[in-house]
DNA sequence: AGCCAGGCCCAAC
DNA sequence: GTTGGGCATGGC
C-alpha cells in the first residue's frame, strides 16, 4: 500500500483545508451514500462535495483530479485535526487495493459491485452516535432515519458555528447553491453526548423526532449506556470472540443482531461482520441460493462465504444494490 | 388504501 | 431455540 501524503493549506482567505494526494479508492458519492452514516449531505452545486459533523467537527470533503492522480480534500479542517481523527475516521490505514482485488476475484457479482462502489471507505464513525443511529434504523427507510438523527442532534447536540471562512468557501464552492441559511440551523450540530441525553424522556425523542417506538430503546439504551460507557470497549478488544461481541452490544434495548452488526462495523470495531436487513437478505436470495433463505441460514453462508472481508463484501454489494434499483440485475 | 422501510420485543410454542 | 404478531411514522 502507497503511503499517505498529506499536507495542510489555507485558502487566500484564511480557511485552513488539508489536501491527501493521490488516494486511490475514495469516492465522496460511495462513502457517504452507501448507508452506513446518516450526517452527511451532498453540497448542491458542487461535483461532489459533501459535508458533515464527525467528532464535534464540521468539515467539506471533496476530491479532485490531477495529472499524478486523485486528491482528497477535507476543507475547515487543520493537520492537526487531521492526524488526530480524520485520518483514522476514513479507514485511511486499511488496504482497500488488496480488499477490492481479493473480493473481485471471488465472483462475478462482487467483481461488479466492486466496479461500481469501488470508491467506498468504511468510516470508523464513534460509537455513541453508531448505537444511537442504528437503533433509529431498525424497520426504517434511510431518508427518515437522516431526519430523525438531524433533529436530535439539533434540539440535544452542541451548536457548532461555522466561521466566515468557512461559510465563503461553501457558498463559492457551491455557486451560491448552498443555503446558510437554512443549513446553519439544521446542519451545524455536532451529535450529542450521552450525557446530554441522560434526562431524555421517550416522550422528548417522540415529540422531536418522531422515532416511533424506537423512542422507548432510545431512552432506555442512553440509561444503560451510562451504566458503563465502556462496556462498548470490552466488545472491541475481545476480537477473538464475536459471539460476546454481538451479545454485549445486544443487551441494549433495541439492539438484535443486524443493528449489533451495523455498529460492530460502522464503528470501525470489526470488519468481519456482515449485517443482513430486508435488501442484502433479497441480494444473497437473488445471487447466492436461488431461493428464500431464513436470517440464520444467510448468516452462517455469509460468514463462512466472505470469511474476514465479510463487511466489505456487504457494503458492496448492498451499494451496488440500492444504486441500481429495479435494474439490479446480473443475468 | 395498503405496502414498505438498513428489525426488535415479547409472548407462545 | 425458533416463530409470529405488533409496532410509529411517512413516502409512494
Amino acid at each position: 500500500m502507497k503511503e499517505i501524503l498529506y499536507s495542510e493549506k489555507i485558502t487566500e482567505y484564511g480557511l485552513p483545508y488539508v489536501e491527501i494526494y493521490n488516494l486511490d479508492f475514495f469516492e465522496t458519492k460511495h462513502i457517504f451514500e452507501c448507508g452506513q452514516c446518516f450526517r452527511w449531505n451532498y453540497v448542491p452545486g458542487t461535483e461532489n462535495m459533501y459535508l458533515g459533523v464527525a467528532g464535534g467537527r464540521a468539515v467539506a470533503v471533496s476530491t479532485e483530479n490531477t495529472p499524478n492522480g486523485k486528491n482528497v480534500i477535507i476543507a475547515n479542517a487543520s493537520k492537526a485535526e487531521f492526524e488526530a481523527f480524520w485520518k483514522n475516521y476514513f479507514d485511511l490505514s486499511e488496504d482497500y487495493g488488496s480488499i477490492c482485488d481479493a473480493l473481485s476475484q471471488k465472483d462475478k457479482y462482487l467483481e461488479k459491485a466492486v466496479g461500481f462502489g469501488g470508491g467506498i471507505r468504511i468510516l470508523r464513525q464513534e460509537f455513541f452516535e453508531t448505537l444511537i443511529s442504528f437503533i433509529i434504523s431498525a424497520n426504517n427507510n434511510i431518508p427518515r432515519i437522516k431526519g430523525c438523527v438531524e433533529k436530535i442532534c439539533k434540539k440535544y447536540g452542541d451548536k457548532i458555528s461555522p466561521s466566515k471562512e468557512f461559510i465563503r468557501y461553501l457558498l463559492e464552492k457551491s455557486n451560491g447553491e448552498f443555503d446558510i441559511q437554512k443549513e446553519n440551523e439544521n446542519l451545524f450540530y455536532a451529535f450529542p453526548t450521552a450525557y446530554q441525553l441522560e434526562k431524555v424522556k421517550a416522550q422528548d425523542y417522540s415529540d422531536t423526532c418522531k422515532a416511533g417506538y424506537r423512542c422507548a430503546y432510545l431512552e432506555s439504551t442512553v440509561g444503560s449506556y451510562l451504566e458503563n460507557p465502556s462496556a462498548y470497549l470490552s466488545a472491541s478488544q475481545n476480537l477473538s470472540d464475536l459471539e460476546t461481541a454481538e451479545k454485549i452490544l445486544q443487551s441494549y434495548s433495541g439492539v438484535g443482531p443486524k443493528v449489533a452488526s451495523c455498529i460492530l462495523l460502522f464503528s470501525g470495531l470489526r470488519k468481519d461482520v456482515f449485517p443482513i436487513d430486508v435488501w442484502v437478505r433479497r441480494v444473497l436470495e437473488k445471487l447466492y441460493f436461488q431461493r428464500e433463505v431464513g436470517a440464520k441460514e444467510a448468516r452462517q453462508f455469509a460468514k463462512d462465504y466472505f470469511g474476514n472481508a465479510a463487511g466489505f463484501a456487504q457494503q458492496y454489494l448492498f451499494y451496488h444494490m440500492r444504486e441500481k434499483g429495479d435494474s439490479y440485475d446480473f443475468d
